[in-house]
DNA sequence: GATTGGCACTCCGTGTCTTCGAGTGCTAAA
DNA sequence: TTTAGCACTCGAAGACACGGAGTGCCAATC
C-alpha cells in the first residue's frame, strides 16, 4: 500500500496530538487537526490504512489511534518539522551553561542537570575516551615527612591527585629523583605496559623506593581505569513521573533503577553510531529490556581531540522529538564550543617537566 | 492514665507487626503476637487506651490500629531491642567498604551507595565543616609555556587541582616567584580576608603577576567555596518506590524531588543535634513539608580533625529503626574510624613547602 | 472510484448497589 | 478485672447498568 501524501499528513497529526495529550486519537478529532476537509468517515478509512501498515495501533477495539514504535519513526525521519528554538531558550540554555571550568566530571554532572531543567526529561551524559589514554606526567609534592601528594596528568590533559602516606620519612631530594623515575619511565604507556613495567622495575630495584612508585602507579592506573570506565551521570530523573507513561510504578521503577545507575549489572547499553551525531532510538529500538517503552534522543559532542562526550535525553516514546532534538543539538554545539574554547588545554605539547 | 508493662507490650507488637506489613493490626492479631495469654477482647480495651494516649491511630473505624508518631518515638526511645548485626552482616558491611581512598566526594558518595544497598532505603550523606577551611599551600606546575597547573591543599587536607591558561608565556622562576607569592600572602585566610588581600596587592604590583594571583586566588575561592557548600549526595532513591506508602505518586514525587537535589530552593533542611552521634527524626518531627510522613535516621562521623560527615538513611515511618539504626550505626563507626586510620592526613603539621 | 452519512457494535470508565468480612465498642456475666 | 457475646461501622470487592467515544461496514452520493 502507498503512504500518500494524505496518508502522511493524518499520521502527523496523529503523532502531534499524541505527543501533546498521551490520549489515544480518533478518527473525528483527526479530521479537525489534519486541516484536510474530508469527513470523519474518511479519516477512519485512511486510519485503519496506516493501522494495517504497522504506522499505528490500536489500544482497544474501541479507543482512538496511537502511533507505533515504526510510526515514530517514520515521523522523525520524514515527518517532524524542525523546532526553531526562541530567542528566550537559547538565551537560557546560554545563561545555563555559563559555568566554570572545573574538573570534567563536575562539568558533565553540572551539564545534565541543566539540560534536564530546559527539557522536562530525565538526562543522562557521559565521557568516553576515543583511543587509549596514558599517562602524560607526574609531579610528587611534599606535605610532611611522610606525606606527599602525586598529582597525575594525563595525554587529555586531565589531572587528578591524591595524598599518598608512607611508613618511612622521605627527603626532598629522593622525592625527586622519584619523579624522574616515573616519568621516564612511566609516561606515555598503556596500563597493561605499566603493570609489566612495574613487575620489571621490581627485580632490580630497592624494596623501599619500589614500594613508592608502585604507591603512585597503581594511583595513575586507577586514573586510567577511571577514565575508561565511562562514568555515567544521570540528572532529573523524576521527571518521568510527570508523564502518564509512568504512573504505573511497574513501569517508572525499573528504569529509575537503570538510570540512577543502582544496579552495577545493568548499565545504560546505548549503542552510539558514531558516524552522525545525533542518535534517536525509539522505544523496542532499545537493547535494554527496561527502555521498551521509552525513547533516548543523544547527541555527541567533542572535549579536546581524545575525548567525546554523550548526552541524551531519555522520555517516554510520546516525547516531543521535535522540541527535544532542536534543544539537545543546540546545547550539544554549545558544549562542543565550550571545550573547544581551549578552557581545556589540548593534549598535544610536549612534556614539559619541572 | 498509666503506661504499664503490659500496655507496653502490645504497644510494641503492634508496632513491630506493622514494620513488618504495613498493615493495620487488629486486636485479635495483638492477642497472639504479643505473647501474653488475654483474649482479644481484653486486647481492644488495652488499644482504646492506647489510642487515647495519642499512642496508636486508626485510620478508620473499622480497620486495626497504626502506631502514631508519637507510638515510633516511644517504640525508638524505650522499647526497641538492640539489633544485633549478624556476621554477613558486618562482613557485608566492611567488604563493601573496603574502597580505595579517592577524593573526598567520591568516598561519601560510594558510602552513601554502600550503605542504601545494605539498608535497602535511600540514603543521603553529606560533609560539612566545623571550622572556617583556609588554603594550607598552593603548588604551581609548569605544562606549556602558556599553561600551568594550580594545586590547591586546604588545612582539612583536601587537595584540588585546575589548569589555569595564561596569554602570556611564562618561566619557570616566575612560576617560583608567583608560588611564594601565593603562599606567603595567601594562606590560612578566611575567603573574605582573601579577598582583601587580593585587592590591596591590586594596587601594588605588576598587572601581569597579578592576573595571574587572581586566577590562582579565585580558583582556590572556588574550592573553599564548594567545601562549605556542603555538598549533598543520595543515592537509592528508587527504593522509595518499594514500600506501599509511596505507591501513590502523589507521595512518592515530592520527596524523590526533594531527595535527588533537583530544586536548588528546596534541600535537606536537616537540623542535626551534634550532641549525640544518632539522631532520630520522626514524620512530623521533620520540619521539611515533603518529609511529612517520612523518617530519617542519621548518624555523624568524623572526617580528619575539622570536618564532619552526616550520613543518613529515609524511610517510611514504618520504617525498621532497629535494623537501620544497628547497621548505620556500625556503618558509622566503620567510616570514622577508616578516616581516622590516617589514609586522609591530618589537618596539623607545618606548612611544609618544596 | 473516492467520499460521505448512517448505523450497529465494541469496549471502557463510571456510578450505584449489595454483600462480605474484619474490627471495634459496649454490655453483662464470670 | 477479664471475658464472651453481639450489634454496629466502614471499607473492599463484586455485579450490573449506563453513557460515551470510537470503530467498521454498508449503501448512497458526487
Amino acid at each position: 500500500m502507498e503512504l500518500t501524501e494524505r496518508k502522511k499528513r493524518i499520521l502527523r497529526a496523529i503523532i502531534e496530538s499524541y505527543i501533546a495529550t498521551a490520549e489515544p486519537v480518533g478518527s473525528k478529532a483527526v479530521a479537525q487537526l489534519a486541516g484536510l476537509d474530508v469527513s470523519s468517515a474518511t479519516i477512519r478509512n485512511e486510519m485503519a490504512d496506516l493501522t494495517d501498515m504497522g504506522l499505528l495501533e490500536q489500544p482497544h477495539t474501541s479507543a482512538g489511534r496511537i502511533p507505533s514504535a515504526s510510526g515514530y519513526r517514520l515521523y522523525v525521519n520524514e515527518l517532524m518539522d524542525e523546532h526553531q528554538l526562541t530567542m528566550q531558550e537559547t538565551q537560557r540554555i546560554n545563561e545555563a551553561l555559563e559555568m566554570r571550568m572545573e574538573e570534567l566530571d563536575r562539568v558533565i554532572d553540572r551539564a545534565g542537570k541543566v539540560l534536564s531543567k530546559i527539557s522536562d526529561y530525565p538526562v543522562f551524559s557521559m565521557t568516553s575516551v576515543k583511543d587509549i589514554v596514558t599517562v602524560r606526567r607526574y609531579d610528587l609534592l611534599m606535605v610532611e615527612e611522610n606525606a606527599f601528594i602525586a598529582v597525575v596528568m594525563t595525554d587529555t590533559s586531565v589531572v587528578r591527585n591524591k595524598i599518598i602516606r608512607i611508613p618511612d620519612e622521605l627527603s626532598e631530594p629522593q622525592l625527586q629523583m622519584l619523579s624522574t623515575i616515573l616519568n621516564s619511565s612511566f609516561t606515555g604507556l598503556s596500563m597493561d605496559q605499566m603493570r609489566q613495567a612495574l613487575e620489571k622495575m621490581e627485580t632490580h630495584s630497592t624494596p623501599g623506593a619500589f614500594r613508592m612508585i608502585q604507591l603512585v602507579v597503581e594511583f595513575a592506573l586507577e586514573v586510567l581505569g577511571d577514565l575508561r570506565r565511562q562514568t555515567i551521570h544521570t540528572a532529573g530523573i523524576t521527571h518521568l513521573l510527570e508523564h502518564p507513561e509512568y504512573k504505573s510504578l511497574d513501569k517508572a521503577k525499573p528504569l529509575m533503577r537503570c538510570l540512577s545507575n543502582e544496579d552495577d549489572a545493568a548499565r545504560l547499553p546505548i549503542p552510539f553510531d558514531g558516524n552522525q551525531n545525533m542518535n534517536i532510538l525509539i522505544g523496542p529500538e532499545n537493547v535494554n529490556e527496561a527502555f521498551r517503552d521509552t525513547s533516548v534522543v543523544m547527541a555527541s559532542y567533542d572535549i579536546g581531540d581524545n575525548m567525546r562526550g554523550v548526552i541524551g535525553v531519555v522520555g517516554p516514546t510520546r516525547m516531543d522529538y521535535a522540541k527535544v532534538t532542536a534543544r539537545l543539538s543546540y546545547f550539544a554545539d554549545s558544549l562542543t564550543r565550550m571545550f573547544g574554547k581551549g578552557e581545556l588545554p589540548p593534549a598535544s605539547g610536549p612534556d614539559d617537566l619541572e
